[in-house]
DNA sequence: AATTGCTGCAACCGCCGGGGA
DNA sequence: CTCCCCGGCGGTTGCAGCAAT
């Protein structure tokens, strides 16, 4: 048994489609005392609907900053070669394109895209391959190796964040402050890789780029960055176990010089693996970097590394 | 001109996770 | 630690407008 629904027709609440006196209602309301509570605001605002609705009405039509109009070539792209890395997350693409909503994403997706690209016969991935065969185990495995990226990962974000905060509340962060500004805001910027590049790093592309360095370098499949991952994580404590251990060795003892020269040298070659992998992504893609406003999904090195040793080490 | 089928989009629904009590 | 509230997200539905017959 789940919670009532919030819009209990039975409340006598309005549903359907918005009047211009609601929507005027709202914005005229929004605007002058912000939303707050959504909750509270229908009745605060006078208008006879649920507060979700409202919410959704505002977020997805009336907010001034929304772009309206057909997407652009530019934003067509982005959209598909976002959607090959990151999946269904709309509102993850959303905030990679300014003024656009994640329901107008979602919408055009399944829409125009979908049809696109099966026109093109690069139809949607089949679904997983059965479990114990090898594709799965590989799949297994890269999913260990990706966490314990995630972890090492996030221990960069952490270091480089100067509040207390952890690093999955870090990255949770950054993917909802992301993308209108072309500022660079540091916590958020150096947050961001431990969540997108993960999942750029399980795409395709990754893919790629650990083939192309394999047989550049005779180097393990896995970069430095990455130890090698032979275990199959099934469960969040097994991820939260393997957190642990990452964190570890970054994390030794302050004022240790050893140690502290030890994690410089850590950090320093997990900053060369970022880069490369970065210079890789963006020749695939030509996507990350000084696009859609001058906004980069990723912070520039210097800027990471810097936040990263000052903080850390300091 | 009327009917039917298709398309696109706004809105709804149900679930989930975070945070506070 | 548990419960509950709230906001957010992704999937789905309903309907208006348009094209084809």
């Amino acid at each position: 048994m789940g919670r009532a629904p919030c819009c209990d027709s039975t409340k006598g609440l309005k549903k359907g489609p918005w009047t211009p006196e609601e929507d005027k209602l709202l914005v005229d309301y929004i605007q002058t005392n912000g939303h707050g509570s959504w909750r509270l605001l229908p009745k605060l605002a006078g208008l006879n609907r649920c507060g979700k609705s409202c919410r959704l009405r505002w977020t997805n039509y009336l907010r001034p900053d929304i772009k309206r109009g057909p997407f652009t070539p530019e934003e067509q792209k982005s959209i598909v070669q976002l959607h090959a890395i990151v999946g269904n997350k709309w509102s993850m693409i959303a905030a990679q394109l300014p003024g656009r909503t994640d329901n107008e994403i979602k919408n055009y997706w399944n829409t125009h895209l979908k049809k696109q690209l099966r026109r093109m016969g690069l139809d949607e991935p089949p679904p997983g391959p059965a479990a114990g065969s090898p594709a799965a185990r590989h799949m297994a495995q890269w999913e260990t190796a990706r966490l314990q990226a995630e972890a090492r990962l996030s221990l960069l974000a952490t270091a480089s964040s100067s509040s207390g905060a952890t690093a999955t509340a870090t990255t949770a962060a950054a993917t909802t402050s992301a993308s209108s500004s072309s500022t660079v805001d540091l916590k958020a910027c150096c947050a961001k890789p431990a969540d997108i590049f993960l999942r750029l790093w399980s795409s395709d592309i990754g893919d790629s780029f650990r083939r192309s360095r394999k047989t550049a370098a005779a180097a393990p499949a896995v970069p430095a960055l990455l130890p090698p991952a032979p275990v199959v994580v099934k469960r969040k404590q097994d991820a939260m176990m393997i957190k642990q251990e990452a964190q570890a060795p970054l994390l030794g003892p302050v004022g240790d010089d050893s140690s502290a020269a030890s994690n410089e040298t850590e950090v320093a070659e997990a900053l060369e693996e970022y880069q490369m992998f970065l210079d890789f992504a963006g020749e695939e893609l030509g996507l990350f970097h000084g696009r859609h406003g001058g906004f980069s999904l990723f912070p520039p090195l210097d800027v990471l590394a810097e936040a990263s040793l000052d903080t850390a080490f300091k």
